[in-house]
DNA sequence: CACTCCGGGATTTTT
DNA sequence: TCCCGGAGTG
């Protein structure tokens, strides 16, 4: 995803962004210059193929996708042009579609969104437990289900054993409990939209005609559902264009799945083939590597990188005695790799399997003074404090929301306890209404002491003040008055040292202001309501102030470095059990049969992101309890399939610090 | 009986 | 880092 080369777009592109014939796959190597397609395909589509900006959709998985794709769209394409051009998410697709056919769908327009933390209590109360692998099992299950539309009697019938019975039927109450609240999961967004259109004609036709060319990105992620809700917009017209690259692959866990490519070749016997094979990223010899890794995967499609860059540098091997030894190791060679090249720190990624790996980084980065950057993080939208004022809004647009209405009569404390809470909900149930429809009801009054009850009501006029004000007021006025009645900012002081509460109110103001500014900008001139600011809340995770432009090495799990590219790669615990990680051998009773095809993408997109050089290291021995254990260098290594003089001989370790400068010395002289 | 403290272990993550 | 579980303490 670098900045638009200067060149034209080579013939293959070309041949991706005319062909508007019928429907189109292009596979898009790593560093091919996808996005650059989707984009130009778009202007295309508006400027030569007479298309109205509006009837054109491009759907990507990530927020941030959608927001550079957005980016480089408005460079291509005048304003006047591009107006009503959707560029978002799946999701946010969704969002749209299952809320103007709320209707049909059994739902009010103000319909919550829940998050996963909100699931998870849910399932939590649902199978009374406090198990968490538990919970989080049944979570993943249930995720899993909606994704391949497994519908709860089909997973009843499916189940192989009593836990996943009892899944099954959690996941059954689960859907239940959902409508009650008026809300749905984020699979959802995705399932209820293409079960409409799957069973309702005038909705489809309606859905087809608005969006009459689709543009997907990152197609091998795509999961069964969000194939179906593709497949029933385009129609028979079948005006799509679906962009990805099944090496890259790496989501099978979450639900996407490669049938989706096959089946498109299936589904649509007409459809065009595009590859996209010039690499404009790597140097060859990275190339090379990584095409001979991932030539040990069946093929689907046979496809092979090749660049006009050099050979470039030799591709780094190293072993070390234990992990601080290869962190050390690393940390050590980028800062004379750094000197040498006179590059910056932030042309340096280190890349790992699992988050835990971080932290021996961290600490030798540090300890050399460093300046590093953690991918990942937490969201700025699964901050407490951000969570409680999103419980707030939720509750303000829809009353039925139990969860945010539990959220936000507990914060700040009002004396309202599990106790009452508990009771309410009883009654609640009995009765079949939301919590804060019963809290109004005389019947309550037998269930509760008169302080309790007291204490319930004037919270609900509180809201119901506020919910009035909300109706005619710009939401972020309305925020703020409601900041200010809750005194959420003493409440942060109270239960906090002064030092957090200050950030943590400093979170507030920036959300505060966020919302704001999102309450003016709309591109149509009107501002969007409460409703739709906080439905599109609940999909947004990060807070998209990258500070992209910070002279930091960048430490990131692979996952989420898919996408992104740096000049200097350090691919680090590079071992059998991490990469392949343990559990990914096909023998066990997996459900899917390919796990190891799919570490091997996941190297595969670890070596890809690197421009220039590329360094791949393991340890001997790691920290296994109180002693060490033997590892071995992964399997990848030799399927790389470096020949000699590409390799850097492997360090020797244990080395004393004196001895790896002088290792060093050697091998910059080497390499120079 | 409950709470805290310490040590060990760890897939991957978005919406 | 974070989370969980076991042991030790009040």
């Amino acid at each position: 995803m670098s900045a638009a080369p200067p060149h034209p777009l080579n013939p293959a592109q070309r041949e991706a962004v005319r062909y508007l014939d019928g429907p189109c796959l292009v596979l898009a190597g790593a560093g091919s210059g996808k996005t650059r397609v989707i984009t130009h395909k778009i202007a295309h589509l508006v400027q030569e193929a007479g298309y109205a900006a509006r009837n054109i959709a491009a759907l990507t998985f990530t927020n941030k996708a959608a927001q550079e794709m957005q980016e480089r769209v408005a460079q291509l394409l005048p304003k006047e042009s591009a107006s009503g051009l959707t560029v978002c998410t799946f999701h946010a697709l969704g969002v749209r579609i299952v809320r103007e056919e709320a209707k049909a769908l059994g739902l009010k327009p103000s319909f919550s969104i829940m998050d996963a933390d909100d699931c998870f209590g849910l399932i939590q109360q649902l199978c009374a437990t406090t198990d968490k692998q538990l919970i989080r099992r049944i979570q993943t299950a249930i995720s899993l289900w909606k994704n391949g539309l497994v519908a709860p009697d089909d997973a009843n019938h499916l189940a192989s054993d009593e836990n996943e019975a009892q899944a099954a039927r959690i996941y059954r109450s689960y859907n239940a409990t959902l409508s009650a609240y008026q809300a749905v999961d984020f699979d959802d967004l995705i399932r209820l939209p293409a079960e409409l259109l799957q069973r309702d004609d005038e909705a489809r036709t309606r859905w087809q005609n608005r969006l009459r060319y689709l543009l997907v990105d990152e197609y091998q992620d795509t999961n069964a559902c969000q194939y179906q809700l593709l497949k029933l917009i385009a129609g028979p017209r079948a005006a799509f264009t679906a962009v990805g690259d099944d090496d890259q692959a790496i989501y099978a866990w979450r639900g996407a799945t490669l049938e989706n490519l096959r089946q498109l070749q299936t589904d649509f016997a007409q459809l065009k083939v595009v590859k996209l094979e010039q690499n404009y990223r790597s140097s060859a010899r990275i190339l090379q590597a990584a095409n001979s890794l991932i030539a040990n995967n069946p093929k689907l499609f046979e496809k092979k990188l090749w660049s006009e860059h050099g050979m470039g540098d030799a591709i780094q091997i190293s072993m070390a005695d234990s992990d601080e030894h290869e962190a050390e190791s690393v940390v050590i060679k980028l800062q004379a790799h750094k000197f040498e090249r006179r590059a910056k720190f932030s042309d340096y990624a280190i890349l790992y399997r699992g988050n835990h790996q971080a932290r021996v980084f961290e600490q030798a980065l540090r300890k050399e003074k460093i300046p590093y950057l953690l991918s990942g993080g937490q969201s700025f939208f699964d901050r407490a404090e951000i969570r409680d004022i999103i419980a707030y809004l939720r509750l303000l647009v829809n009353q039925d929301d139990d969860p945010a209405f539990i959220r936000a009569v507990t914060t700040p404390k009002r004396g309202i306890g599990s106790a009452t809470l508990e009771a309410l909900g009883t009654y609640a149930g009995e009765r079949e209404v939301s919590l804060f429809t019963a809290l109004f009801e005389r019947g309550l009054e037998s269930r509760l002491a008169a302080r309790q009850i007291e204490l319930l009501r004037t919270f609900g006029e509180f809201i119901n003040r506020i919910e009035w004000r909300a109706q005619r007021e710009p939401a972020g006025e309305v925020l703020d008055e409601l900041m200010k009645a809750l005194d959420y900012e003493a409440y942060l002081y109270d239960g906090n040292d002064d030092r957090t509460a200050q950030s943590k109110w400093q979170n507030v103001l920036d959300f505060t202001t966020w919302l704001k500014q999102k309450g003016e900008e709309d591109e149509n001139g009107k501002a969007p309501t409460l409703l739709q600011l906080t439905q599109t809340i609940a999909l947004i995770s990060m807070l998209d102030k990258q500070e992209g432009e910070q002279d930091a090495v960048r430490l990131s799990t692979l996952h989420a470095a898919k996408g992104l590219e740096y000049p200097h790669v350090f691919l680090v615990g590079i071992e059998e059990g991490l990469l392949p990680h343990k559990g990914s051998e096909d023998d066990d009773l997996t459900l899917l049969p390919t796990r190891i095809e799919e570490e091997r993408r996941l190297m595969y997109v670890g070596i890809t992101r690197a421009q220039r050089s590329l360094h791949v290291s393991w340890c001997k021995k790691r920290k296994r309890g109180r002693d060490m254990a033997a590892r071995e260098a992964s399997r990848f290594i030799g399927e790389m399939q470096l020949g000699e003089g590409q390799v850097n001989a492997p360090e020797e370790a244990p080395m004393s610090s004196k001895e790896r400068l002088s290792n060093l010395k050697a091998l910059l002289n080497k390499t120079m």
